[in-house]
Order: structure tokens, then sequence, then C-alpha cells
DNA sequence: CTGAAAGCGCTTACAG
DNA sequence: CTGAAAGCGCTTACAG
């Protein structure tokens, strides 16, 4: 008897049923390969003594694959897992990956890529910019790798055109024209700032997809004859209410002939966080300040006022680099649509 | 020189610089084991010809472990992402995990166990009640196996007290003593069901955490000289706004003299329901309608009424669940606290 | 301080 | 239809 303890495995099964291990092998994974009869002799043995199947550890030495597909997020685990963009897009890919029997790995970027169990995976999906730009060459250069949000030479991405969706919905903000006009940007400066920005020199295009929201917010703002560089600009440096918070109350807090009466915001989460304290203050929405945001989460939607924003489908950006990175679709970059959505804070 | 398709491994390098395969793997895993000239060289060298370290595959199967942990997640790994309290649990688990070097996999369970890949992980988190009650014996039963918010026979696990924190609340709502209370649970009967519970049998206590909440309501409706079995029920199938929606429209829109005047819902999502689609027709918070929520998630805080609920700390519960899978601290069932949160649903 | 050798559990061409 | 054998990449006692 094997003592209980002791992992058992398909050297185990095999030599109680006198086959040799590649007909247990077989029995689970090529049943064409032996006659029924014996298969269900092994499979039932392997049952009796608890034999689960093949353990993946040998199988993936073997076949040189895991079924394991990693996503790296630029952004902290914690974040990421509690942004509501971020948690659809790994739904999305999760939703693939599950249907096509593989499993998802969160990878952290922060403080260097963990290569230990990183070198495990099959696949690599990239998600948002990457604190360190050589980050990307410490994954396995042989496996497949995409970039989301970003590009990294070489290599297949999913976009979604944020200038145009900018342009498109700061064009209809501006139709009922403001007369102070104001931008949040999210992480748009070159060192970190959480609060107005006067001269801080920004990140560029090719660094950030906000500083391109920026440039559609701006052609937008010249169309209608504006001069952009004179449009204030906050920064926020971090997706979340608490940090969004101080910022926002210092731009409420103006007085009435400074305050803004129009604020473009470069997502949902800052929209919100505009909306509540905007509210907390007792100003009218849209009346006294009109808001759009950026992204279409679910919370900005299944309440009053409901946000004027772009929606994005983050789902789809996920099911898309989920189906490239599995060789279902052909490896090759896409921009998703995105669609201006209409709701009372800038109606 | 190695083909650039090829993967290089330990065995190359060592050939390369006509050593061992044992003192290239020291150089990567036990400094002490060679002089620190020999180890820079080898290490320059990996780096020339882009060798980034040990292969997991190959390490997992010799040392038995991976530094992977599996959490298995009962709902949808959609559902999962998207809820915030799953994702709070979540990042608390990956906390955990990034600080001792370990990587999270997420596992659904629906469809049965993908064992493939979940045979890689070194120790599996069960969180939420399995479709299938025998589906942890899928699991390889030599590995350390904890569950979350129900339990598993013979393992450890990590609960928050149901009862003690709806005695609460619902105490606390019953203050200000309402002439039609009504309960909403969550996922309560045995049969499916998305609307009133009339004689619908329920789960029973062993089988689901909100069945706890519900007798925690019942003990405090009594103490109040309620009849607990005459106090309206609903029952709510997905924690989600489209799903709950509709049972709480049904709700809201009865004649004036049957609609509940306070509501105890077993979750925030469901009180912000409520929330919304009560401002939505006109109904006064708490004037027409006082709401209990259950969770103590953010968005139930920062918004305008804040919900009045219990603060499960699910971060928290995540860290604990991570940190005795790990061994870091002893694996035995914990029970942690929760903190009534009054916001001005029900003052 | 360094190396030769065994073996983790598996799958796969190949031979019979 | 079945089995003997090689080898995936690695780490670890052990010998020198």
């Amino acid at each position: 008897m094997t003592p209980p303890n002791r992992r058992i495995t398909i050297k185990d099964l095999a030599a109680r049923l006198a086959v040799s291990t590649a007909t247990v092998s077989n029995a689970f994974n090529r049943p064409d390969q032996l006659s029924p009869a014996l298969r269900d002799r092994i499979l039932g043995e392997a049952r009796a003594v608890g034999y689960l199947g093949p353990d993946a550890r040998g199988r993936s030495l073997r076949t040189g694959r895991s079924r394991i597909i990693a996503v790296v997020l630029a952004d902290s685990l914690t974040y990421s897992l509690n942004d509501a963009v971020a948690s659809e897009f790994l739904a999305g890919v999760a939703e693939v990956l599950d249907a096509h029997g593989h499993t998802l790995l969160l990878l952290p970027s922060r403080g260097g890529l963990r290569l230990e169990s990183a070198s495990m995976a099959d696949g690599f999906i990239v998600y948002g910019l990457l604190p360190d730009p050589e980050m990307h060459q410490q994954l396995p250069s042989q496996r497949p790798l995409m970039s989301v949000d970003f590009d990294l030479a070489g290599q297949a991405s999913v976009h979604i055109d944020n200038h145009a969706a900018c342009l498109t919905i700061a064009r209809h903000a501006l139709r009922h024209r403001p007369s102070r006009p104001a931008i949040i940007n999210l992480r748009s400066t070159l060192e970190p700032c959480n609060g107005r920005v006067i001269d801080q020199p920004l990140l560029s295009e090719s660094q950030t997809i906000t500083r391109v929201r920026l440039t559609g917010f701006h052609e937008a703002l010249s169309e209608h004859h504006f001069v952009p560089d004179e449009v204030p600009m906050w920064n926020i440096e971090e997706n979340t209410f608490d940090v969004c918070a101080p910022v926002i109350a210092e731009i409420l807090d103006l007085p009435d002939d400074e305050r803004p009466d129009l604020l473009l915001c470069m997502s949902d989460r800052i929209a919100l966080t505009v909306l509540t304290l905007a509210e907390q203050r007792g100003l009218r929405i849209p009346e006294d300040l009109r808001i759009t945001g950026f992204d279409g989460i679910a919370e900005g939607q299944y309440r009053a006022p409901r946000l004027t924003t772009v929606r994005q489908d983050s789902v789809e950006k996920g099911r898309v680099a989920a189906s490239m990175i599995l060789g279902l679709t052909p490896r090759e970059s896409r921009l998703l649509k995105t669609e201006l959505i209409v709701g009372e804070t800038a109606p």
C-alpha cells in the first residue's frame, strides 16, 4: 500500500496495475491510445487510491506549457483589484481564459517582476504603463507578450482611440458654452503632482494615454475659441476617492467667480468624486457645474444624476487581449470603439 | 552559439563557462556556496546571453513548490472581480502573497475545478460556498487548504460573526420603530428565487452565512415585539445592480400603505440599489424609507446620504487567509471583528 | 569552493 | 493496443 502521506504518481498507479506509465498517462490524456476496458480499469484504480490526475508540475516541464497566462499589472494589485476599469478588464481576460481551459496568474510589477513564478506562464498580457520601461525584458522573450493601453516595441497591443473619444465628449460638453472650463488630469505630469498644474512639464503622448486625452480636450477647446493653455488644469496621482478628494475640494472651494463651471475629467472615478463633493456643498448639477467623466463604469450610471462620459468596453478589451495571447485571434494591434454616454451631469 | 530561438538553460550556461550546473544554480540561489568572483562571472554571462534565471517549471518539479497560491472562487470570476467585497478580499490576499514572494492564481469553480493548473499551486484558499460540496476533494489533499466565509470539514476558516453583526445593526435600526419593516435576503432560498419569499424553504445556517444573518435580524425583530415570520422578505439571487433592480422596483412600487418603511438589506449593493431607485421615485431618505446595508464598501460611504451598514474588513480577511495558507500564522479558525457604521440612511 | 549524479512527474516518439 | 526509454530544467545531498 502506498503510504497515505506520500503523493501518488503515475508511476505508483502503473506499478499497482502492472502497466506502463505511458499507458496510465494515455488513459488520462489520449483515450484513443488504449482499449476502453483498460482505461476504465486505470481510471477506476486512480479514483480508488485518490489520484487526481497527472501533476501539473511534471506535465508543464515535459510539455513546456502550463495553461497559465499571466497578467502583469502596472499598478499595484491592491489598486488594480479595486478599480472598476481594471476589474472589468481582468474579468474579460478571465472569461476567455476559462472558456479555453487556461487560468489567470496575477503579477504585480512593482519592485521588479517576480520571475520565479512568472516563468511558469505560457504568455503575458501587460496592462498599463510599466513603472520601468525596460521591465518587459525581464519576461521570457520566447513567449507571447502583448500590451494593453500602451505600446511595447514590436508587440501587439489593444487600445481605444483616446484622442477621438476625448474630442467627442469635449465637443459635446462645450456645445453649452461654459464661462470657466477646466480639466482634471490623471497622472499626466512628469513629476508626481496632486493639485493644480501650472508650469509642470507633462508626460508625452507616447508615455501615457492621459496625455493623448488632454490633446483631445485641447483640440475641442480650440474649436470653441478657448485658448487651451489658459484653461486651468489639475492633476491627480491615483484614481481613488481618497486621493482625488482633496484636489477636488480645492477646486470646488474656489470663490464663485473663479470656480470652474465645466470640469472635463479623465476618469469616472474623478468625475464621481466631483459629483459627491459638489452635492455636499449644495452646488446644483448641471446648473452650477457641468461634469464629464471617462470610462463608463457602472457606478456612474446606476445613480442619479448619471454621469456624462465616454464608455470604453473594458471587458471586451480583456477578451480581445486574451484571445490574442492564446492565438485564437491574430496577434495584431487593435483599436476598440468607444461610445459617448450623455447623462445628466452634462446634458 | 546557442541558436537564438532555443530556450537557454542552466546547462547551456554551465557549458559556456565550463562549470557544473550545480554551480550555476548556486549562483542564483545560494550565493554563499561559491566565490563572489565566480558568481559575478556566471551572472554576467547570464545577462549577456539573456538568461533570466532558473525556469519555474524545472524548479517547481524539483522542489515541489511553485510559490503560487490559488484562490478558488465559488462565484464566477466575472462576478467576483466586479464585486467590491470579493475584490477587497483578493487585494488583501495578494498583498500578503506579494510581500512574501508568492503569486496569486485565480481558479473558477464552475464546471468542476480546473485541476490541470490547480495542481501547480502550493496551497488553496476557497472563498465562498462551493456549488458542489464535494468539490474540494478534487484539490490535492496534501497541500494546505482553507475556507473563507464557510466551513470545510476539518479545515481552518476565516469568518466574521454574521449573527452578532446583524443583531447589532437591526437593533440600531429598530430603535426608531418602523411601521412596516422588511428584509431583503441574498441567496437564502433553497431554490433560486428573485422576488418575494412566501413559503419557499430556506437554506440552513450551515449552508449559507446569509441564513445566519437572517437569524440575527429576526432576533432583533423579536426583541422589538415584531413577529419575525410576519415580516415580509424578498430574496435576491445575485449581488449586482441589474439583478437587484427589478426586485427592489417591485418593493418600492407597492402602494404607500404597504411599502416598507425600513429595509434591512443583506449587502451594501442591495442597499445602494434601493437608495438609487428610491431617489428616482422621489422617496425621502430616511423620512419615508430607512435603509441598512451590510459590508461597508467604499461606494456606500463616499456619497450622500451615506449608508448605515456593518463594516467587515474584507481586506483583512484576505490578509489573514493568506498568512495562514503561507504558514505565517497558525492555521486555525478565526472570527474577525465587524463595526456598525451609522450613516444617514438610518440614523 | 566546486562538480558528478540522481531524480522530481510527466509525455512522447518509437518499437513491438 | 501496449511498453521501454529518453529527457524536459532544475536542485540537492554528497564527495572531493
